[in-house]
DNA sequence: GCCTTTCTGGAACTTTTGTTGGATTTGGAC
DNA sequence: GTCCAAATCCAACAAAAGTTCCAGAAAGGC
């Protein structure tokens, strides 16, 4: 079959015989578009490779509001830490677009690992990686204004929004910024509003590009929009 | 030595062979009450043990303000993820109290997780847990209000916050809570009245007790101030 | 005991975020 | 093209959180 394993960083340095046993211990789904993959505090649905589509990882409060935690394109992975805990998903996967998934369920994991170093190892690392990830996320919730949170989704390249947000702002409805930073949409639209005032951003026709990004920058670390009175 | 590794979930399932090399490889340090043990930015600083004494995890912002992620008492493990990637430090760790520390470089820590699989597979089981109480509290800045947030602090036991804050909140000062939820001093203090006003905590003396669980689980889950008005 | 430092109580005010509701624009289906 | 659903713009308002300031109370050192 034609999967990339090696480019997903999971499965680095396993060789041809381990991602053998890998592929024939994952189960393949599809979804269509708009169906729910798995739900938070459901038992472990395991090991998700995303092949083909757009995925959706979100939590919602009692009130419906939503939190998208990522917006996963091909290839990579989701629900690593239940498929390895095997306790409930920590969070909701839904199908965008159509989606393709190979899946491996938690004991399925277990077996793989305890018989490949390699993949006990790259789990590790992969762990790793997300705890430093939601730990970003976290300290943004509690420091930054929606303003900076959304200067730091515009320049979400170099950022933690990059592993975790495939779509570029840009092609975002205000709607889709507004579950990413944890807020509503009409708060993003007026904090767009603000940047594009200050010169940050600009719109060229329907979209909403990066004008200045070392305002954007200043503004995603300091809370504080850059005063350009000066220019004069 | 005297070191009760069975205590600790990373070092659980390893042989007298394997924990004494484990004990070979760390290296014991002391600090002063008030003395910084690692920054956060700064190269890795291993991965550390604690064996005595009370410690603050936190990070801070631009403008000053902390956020307290744990507080830690013996016998508690932190640093795991810089241990485990090499990668910076992702916060700041300090002495509160006069502490003791093993600390297990990460080169070492990578040797033995190599020869031990037993401690790899912890280490895989205490990333994702690490992750699930990240997740949790991520949820926590972006959906609750303070005084939900603070009702779940007193609540601490049976939410996240057991495993990161060693501390019963009825002993914290108004500061250190305000650290712990991301808030500032006063806000908690406005919050506290609030509770109190509402039945749902009393205070005995200095200290503030918990007067209603009831009442704390439902603001807590619900943003919600209970309505107590029908009581008539 | 006394004095200093830390902690708490609380009012008044500002800023930010969230909410409501309606007007307008846009893109795509047909 | 026309029409519809989705997306946006924007103002006015409400609520929550953050800030500033000062007065008291408690704890700990001497």
């Amino acid at each position: 079959m034609g999967i990339h394993w090696q480019q997903i960083a999971l499965f680095r340095d396993i060789d041809r015989c381990g991602l053998g046993r890998i592929e024939a211990a994952a189960r393949h789904h599809t979804y269509q578009a708009g169906a729910t993959i798995f739900n938070e505090g459901e038992a472990c649905a395991g090991f998700h490779i995303l092949q083909e589509g757009l995925v959706r990882i979100y939590r919602m409060n009692a009130e419906g509001r939503l939190h998208t935690l990522s917006l996963l394109r091909p290839l990579s992975t989701f629900n690593e830490v239940a498929a390895v805990d095997g306790g409930p998903n920590p969070f909701n996967a839904v199908a965008v677009t159509n989606v393709e998934v190979l899946v491996i369920s938690h004991d399925r994991l277990l077996q793989l690992m305890s018989t490949l170093p390699a993949l006990l190892n790259n789990t590790v690392q992969a762990l790793a990686h997300l705890n430093r990830d939601y730990i970003e996320r976290l300290e943004d919730m509690t420091f930054r204004s929606i303003p900076s949170r959304l200067a730091k989704l515009f320049l979400y390249e170099s950022t933690a929004y990059a592993d975790q947000i495939a779509e570029a702002p840009t092609q975002l409805t205000q709607e889709e910024m507004a579950a990413i930073l944890g807020t509503t949409r009409e708060v993003v639209g007026r904090a767009l509003r603000g940047l594009l005032n200050a010169g940050l951003l600009e719109k060229r026709g329907r979209h909403v590009y990066i004008a200045d990004r070392r305002g954007l920058e200043w503004l995603a670390e300091t809370n504080m929009m850059p005063e350009r009175l000066r220019e004069r």
